[in-house]
DNA sequence: GTCGGGCCTCTGGG
DNA sequence: ACCCAGAGGCCCG
């Protein structure tokens, strides 16, 4: 941490358990996010510039908004404090900090061996509250795409089309753009100049039928329970396998839109409008469920509609209402990036030892009884994770090949 | 309803 | 060197 100081910063008590910053905003559910070589996690936020850090004992945060807000008349019945002070509320509801985690670990745990085997090295992550917008243009982006990629588009986007909030130690702040910017003739042009590929007419069509639309036609798609930041929760119905009747609308509305497909609706639907039920099944979650779930009998190898929502029920009747939260603490667990807690011994520090005895690393014991999978062990040189600058080095690491038995149940045969 | 083929771009691994 | 599969898929015929 270095010369961090962190005397003007606001402190929040949470323990890594109940939130992990490092593991949240880096697993493929926000795209905006930016690390410093400090451990300073940073984003255009609401109109402000919001700067995280965290330690074992506490979440640190602080905003800055923008000169010409700051410069804003404050009318006589308002003091200065209150200006900033929905950071915090702001915060809480964005990092989704009700629930407790530990609580709901527990419960996945509970009905299923394997989310208990993998979660103890994925704790802390939470299903950010995004703008349902901003997650919509996200995750149409990420069709045939890796988040590093995703996220430096996003980027261009922002930097393109949204307003500039600030410029905090040379780097600059911009705000995500709204659907009537990205609504102008010459945008797709634009984006495929930017590399976006063919997803720049997705976009630029999808940005056009929403700037049709009213305002909150977006927000009107809510989950009534996760309401927008600043507005009162209202129940929103029992919980059932297939998904809840407002899910299931919320679902198809998006389909209409240019680029969304049931799995990018299910991601707009779980982290950018609240409904948790939703489990968005990707590359990654199919082959989870081929490997740890029993799926994969079917001769397609590509994710049918029937097989999707075979995937998602299972997965919703697995682990209930928050099914989509369990989802992505395994998509997690799965990602090439966090491959290295699979074998290493502690998941606080980000440095692992270069210079180890590989011999000396503990190989874990990952056989399952219900899993029909062969684990293979090699020793393997792979880089460090790109977007941490000081990380560079290469790391001597194990890593684990499940290879897929696809017999029934003769396992011995 | 289902199935191929094509799609922008970048990268790691054969 | 060179190619090719894969990356949090979707659209079209």
């Amino acid at each position: 941490m270095g010369a961090l100081n962190l005397q003007e910063w606001n402190k929040l008590p949470i323990s890594l358990a109940e939130l992990c910053i490092n593991t949240t905003l880096r697993c493929g559910q926000s795209f905006r996010w930016r690390k410093s070589e400090e451990g300073v996690w940073s984003m255009a936020l609401h109109g402000r510039i919001i700067r995280l850090y965290q330690d074992p004992d506490n979440l640190y945060y602080r905003s800055t908004f923008p000169t010409t807000e700051i410069a804003r008349p404050i009318s006589s019945t308002t003091n200065a404090s209150s200006l900033q002070d929905d950071t915090l509320p702001l915060l809480q509801h964005y990092l989704n900090l009700g629930p407790n985690l530990t609580d709901l670990y527990a419960h996945w745990s509970a009905n299923d061996a394997n989310f208990k085997r993998k979660a103890p090295k994925f704790t802390g992550i939470r299903i950010l509250k995004q703008d349902a917008w901003e997650a919509l243009v996200g995750f149409i982006c990420s069709s045939n795409n890796n988040i590093i990629r995703i996220s430096q588009m996003v980027d261009k986007l922002c930097r393109t089309y949204g307003p500039l909030l600030g410029r905090i130690d040379d780097h600059d702040y911009y705000d995500f753009p709204k659907p009537a910017d990205l609504a102008n003739s010459g945008v797709e042009q634009k984006l495929r100049e930017l590399g976006f590929g063919y997803r720049a007419k997705y976009i630029y069509k999808t940005a056009c039928m929403i700037a049709e639309k009213d305002d909150d036609w977006l927000d009107g798609l809510r989950n009534p329970e996760s309401p927008a930041f600043g507005k009162d929760p209202v129940p929103g119905g029992a919980f059932v396998d297939e998904g809840r009747e407002g899910y299931r609308l919320a679902h198809e509305e998006l389909l209409a839109l240019q680029g969304v497909g049931p799995k990018v609706a299910d991601c707009v639907c779980l982290m950018g409008l609240g409904w948790g039920e939703a489990v968005p099944v990707d590359t990654h979650v199919w082959q989870i469920a081929q490997r740890d779930y029993k799926f994969g009998k079917s001769k397609h190898t590509s994710v049918t509609k029937a097989t999707y929502d075979a995937v998602a029920n299972k997965f919703r009747s697995l682990w209930g209402q928050e099914a989509g939260w369990a989802q992505s603490v395994l998509f997690t667990a799965n990602l090439k990036a966090f491959s290295e807690r699979l074998v290493a011994k502690t998941e606080v520090k980000e440095e692992i030892a270069i210079k180890e005895d590989p011999d000396a690393v503990k190989i874990e014991e990952d056989e399952s009884a219900e899993a029909e999978t062969i684990i293979k062990t090699d020793k393997v040189l792979v880089k460090g994770i790109k977007r941490e600058a000081d990380d560079k080095d290469q790391m001597l690491v194990e890593t684990k090949h499940n290879v897929i038995r696809k017999s029934k149940r003769a396992k011995k045969a």
